[in-house]
DNA sequence: AATGAATGAGCTTTCATTCAT
DNA sequence: TATGAATGAAAGCTCATTCAT
């Protein structure tokens, strides 16, 4: 398998920093296996082309993202809790890798249409997890029984994403994680009982 | 002024449409002369390079935009009627011109950084107008005395945005307009006193 | 006749002026036009072409600097004296046209081997004045009698142009007539009798 | 380093034939690349640019014919003598390459005003060895004491010049190094003491 | 005679990918 | 496995010239 040897990660890492300090547009693929410290035609020994390696990158990185929030949520009692531990999550750890929340945020989002369904069917992951604690909410009487759960997910997804854009496009400049207690009340709101 | 001439918008209207069918890297500016039915000299009377036709789409389109959108909720005596109204308005425009759709949601998001900052500049019009509904709504205290307009905001945009793209990436199959009123309910209680 | 039209002329003195002041390559046929307050299509009923405003420019200053030259060797006895006058008269009538002496000694040279060989056809009236006077030396036994005709006169042009040459690209801030005497003593030894 | 690949050189000679055969202005980069029997992109893994390209051809054959010449005149022990030497060899070799005649004596100077500037830097050597020669002359009593070197140096520069120009544009029908021998009488005349 | 909007051919350079070593 | 030299397709923009008014 080749995802387990380690030049697949080296090569994935020195995507993620090339592309968080150059740009999508100025990401060639020779700048990257300069960065991961290889050849130009080595790069493809572990990837098909250029593309597989942003969506492995994309995959590596979200996969992971996923894993470890199902992991935190795991304890918790009410969709609430949840929901806030999500929010949290999902903060915390693109402030813990600024040039990783660069290139999910801004730099990623320059591909084409191709790659981002791609993308998308990762996010299905993240998508599901969201709509588990929904419905979990609606089961429990947390939130409205009228939710509809699509909307809601689309709100909850569409607030954090904006939020954690806005706070790479304003160069990280403040705390984003204590700004996931605020969030989480707006996003418990808007799926409560009114 | 060459914005009044009708090549001008001629060109533009060009660009939506040879973009929405063919992607933002497969947009060449002999192929928006051509479906233009203009020489591709002749782009270059009107508009300073590739970048400006761009750029112009959007002012032209999303200027038209807010306008529209300022018009419509001007006779609303609440926030909440106003939210709704600026919900409703934007599905339903972005409804009617399916071209511009896909050119706002997906394409245009693929240009560069240089592009999408120009681009941000004539979302800021829109932003102030979500700003202005906000305070309202928090003075006539409709809204929570304890929101954060900042947070607010980037919830109100970042799920009419979530929402419209998933729209379109499901290739607008379904009723974006129908949606508003529900779209309207869960935001009007993430602003709302809980 | 067209050469006697106003706008003729007028044309050429606006290409002495563009060409000097944004180089050859800078020199666009609507720049030449807008210099001469005339409309780009105008250019064309007075010339056939771009290079035709250029060989015409040549030719009316050109001939008029060597119809100038021989009204002044005229009245002179020898031809050590007519060389003399020739190298003032060159150098006399450079140093008050500057934009003139631009053209002619960089910019014109970096036009094509067409155009140049058409201004070498202007430039063969001057090359039969010089010739005459190496021949009335010769014949006057002011020259040596086995002078070659050809290599003489190339000695004669070459050292004229690379002196107005050197002065020109040393943006004209020394006195180039200054400089007549001197060089008519080089050629005069070269001609001579050893 | 690059200068020593065969290629380099290989797209050198290349340059100097396109040009020659099809003029500056006809020297396309893909011409030069399928004469020199590489790709398009082969180019720009040696040069910087299509202007880096000519730079590199007049240095490499420049560099080259100031080295020789004063090879050849180092073992003459007078100024006459190093003065023919430099006038018969700067004619032979340039007999015995007739496209590099071409492309410097006509094709390089339609150059724009940067390249030519960049050429004269290179030139600079060979005015140099010029000037040695006169002061060598003048200080030995060979030459007039009064003799100005810069107006000499740009009689004999300008006055070869002007005999390979006149050779190379009556398309190389006589001998040019046949013509040394009287060009440097000429030129020695013209320093001497008259 | 004069205008100036419109035309469209033409070219340098980049960079993902290959393949001989 | 690993290398890196070589490939070659692809596109934005300029500007001399035309022609309907």
């Amino acid at each position: 398998m080749k995802k387990n040897k380690p030049k697949y990660k080296q090569i994935i890492d020195a995507a993620v920093i090339v592309i968080a300090e150059n740009g999508y547009h100025q990401a060639q693929v020779s700048k990257i296996a300069r960065q991961a410290g290889v050849a130009d035609g080595t790069i493809y020994l572990y990837f098909k082309n250029k593309e597989d390696i942003l969506i492995s990158l994309f995959q590596e990185k979200m996969g992971n993202f996923v894993e470890k929030i199902e992991e935190k949520i795991a304890g918790k009692d009410t969709a609430a809790e949840k929901l806030l531990m999500m929010v949290e999550t999902h903060f915390h750890m693109l402030s813990e890798d600024k040039h990783l929340a660069i290139v999910t945020q801004l730099e990623l989002r320059q591909s084409n249409k191709d790659l981002r369904l791609k993308i998308n069917d990762v996010l299905k992951g993240y998508l599901k997890l969201v709509d588990s604690i929904l419905i979990e909410g609606k089961e429990s009487g947390e939130f409205s029984e009228n939710l509809d759960v699509r909307l809601a997910r689309q709100m909850i997804f569409g607030t954090m994403d904006e939020t954690v854009t806005s706070w790479v496009m304003n160069e990280q400049k403040y705390n984003l994680t204590a700004l996931a207690g605020s969030v989480h009340r707006l996003l418990l709101n808007g799926c409560g009982k009114g």
